[in-house]
DNA sequence: GATGAATGAGAATTCATTCAT
DNA sequence: GATGAATGAATTCTCATTCAT
């Protein structure tokens, strides 16, 4: 018997209506109102869940990062070694589809980002993530492999909606593939790029 | 003995002044009146040089963008190789110093790029740069090999500027070493990425 | 003893000095600003209750044009007659003290109010109310006659307050007469204008 | 061989597109920008010519008006009866088509026009017009008559253009003619109104 | 747990006008 | 007889935020 707290349902339904606009369409070019109407309430109903704008991010970060950090506590757990690298990787590739819109939302609105503490302390997160992939005592190209290994994760979602409109050269391959394979092939290449770290 | 144009100073150093700002502080962040402050002009100047703030990026992509279209240009006249895929990495690294307020303005302000012209123009170019790297009858793989590849040249400089306020843990290497031999690194991450390319 | 809903005293302000504003100084003559300043208001205040400028407009058309619609339900609701005629005619000129700065801000104000959908709604109105003074099977002669009848009535007030400045040969009759004499007149020479209806 | 002054084409040029922009978008939704582009010059260049905005106007009125005043002369050196009124009526529909700009101009931007010297003198010309129609010792209901008499005549022309696009019900005749049709038709009720003259 | 009404600050944009060349 | 470059003042409109109810 599930006990879920009653309270605040519509608070719940801010974040995800917030996440998902202020994903889609940018945190700036994202109202208040635009959410409120969204929502059927009005602006005023935001301010008596949230004190400001920014404070939504916290709620969303507070309500979506959960699974990340989880990631990192764990990893702090292990000692590195390649097979906990690999593991991070398909760790953070697993769940990726719920978070893709929370991961989109702090690639693509970085100016704000840097103005607003949730955006600093969600920086400070995937910092450590790639910390965590690369092990101790990298050279600048481990961290720099590390990074783009997860940055792989991300884009191969965005890679798959983002090119059927510019015009396409004949030979060309198609190969879109279904979101899963996406994904999989997108762990895969992210493997591989880890797999490169600790070279010379 | 060179005489150059001295007309328009002023559109000149409108361009770089936005491409600054924009790329420090993002697109919306950015009002007409900073610009112009900075300039020691009015707002009303900078409309006499561009019609609308969209067409000042209309006016920093046609200024800066010139030696991604001669790389496209190159590319396009070879027939695809390893070799000309390394080259083309190498020369896409080659004079990213100067590019890269560019393509961080890009990178970091997607949704208002996405409502740009210029900014969905600047984008087909990634695109077919990507292509050009992975080559004809690519898989989905190869394709976001190929991206991953060529953003990691941009990622390394940001990489480098944005890690010291994270809390560091000891054993983490220091490693930034100077601009030129981050882009160094860097290209020498993307040209091992790139060679995973065309991978089962 | 009547409670007269309090909510939106405002609204209903912002409706009254705007059109007082427009009919006297004209559309785009008259600022926001100067309208909130009237009112005590912020220009904000404005956008709170109408969308756009042009939605005052509306506004004004709703609440004040309704004797016009009535007159012309009226007018649909009758078999045309000479009687009828001189009756819409009459009962054109029965309100238009009220009505006349609504009248004056159109008839002043053609080039905006062809941008406005509020004006072309107008014009239509008042177009109607033509066809149903000049009745069915009219010739352009009668259609003609016709909106000079009405004309007529809203010419009258103006005549009566722009002569002044204008320099007076000496002969001329001084003959303003008071407001109510003025629309009798106006009324007296618009029936009989109405009367030519029907003529070869 | 004609030796029309050669100096000024431009000044000509830009009276009559000014003209031309102000009769039909109105003269504050006119841009001197608009004017210029129209003609292929600057706005500065207007500057060469002009004054200001409003000296354009005096200057379309000091090339449009000529008729009018001469109009007005005429009607000076004639004892007023009848047969000078009709007359006068005669020649003010003589020339409308030409005038027709003007005079819509006026009349369509009256809140603009009260603030332009320009304006302000026109509207004296008109009244004297009207004056010079009902002649000495006439009633309000006189003035009226001879106003509206002269103010058929305009109107017309605005009528001719101006129905086609509210709905029609069907009994309504269809009566446009032609441009000189509507005219005579005009022309032949301004003298009807102006027979009024003179009744109790 | 909300709403209605409002505000203050600021944004992009437009316009008539000026002046050195 | 014009132009190129610029300005100052204004305009419409948007937004996050507040607060009494």
């Amino acid at each position: 018997m599930a006990t879920h707290s009653p309270r605040s349902d519509t608070r719940a339904r801010i974040v995800a209506v917030s996440l998902e606009l202020f994903s889609e369409q940018g945190y700036e070019r994202t109202s208040l109102r635009e959410i409120a109407d969204r929502l059927g309430v009005t602006k005023a109903a935001l301010y008596y869940h949230f004190k400001t704008k920014e404070d939504i991010v916290h709620g969303i970060v507070a309500t979506t990062a959960a699974p990340i950090d989880e990631l990192i506590a764990w990893g702090h757990e292990q000692t590195w070694s390649p097979e906990v690298r690999d593991e991070l990787i398909r760790r953070f590739a697993a769940g990726i589809s719920e978070r893709a819109p929370l991961l989109r939302f702090f690639q693509e609105n970085q100016p704000a980002m840097r103005d607003l503490s949730a955006g600093r302390e969600f920086r400070a997160r995937m910092i450590n993530l790639v910390r965590l992939v690369h092990g101790p005592e990298a050279s600048f190209e481990d961290r720099l492999r590390a990074a783009m290994s997860l940055f792989t994760i991300n884009s191969a979602l965005f890679l798959l909606h983002q090119e059927p409109d510019v015009p396409r050269v004949s030979e060309v391959a198609v190969a879109p593939a279904t979101r899963e394979e996406a994904i999989a092939a997108a762990q895969h290449v992210a493997l591989e790029i880890g797999g490169l770290i600790g070279r010379p």
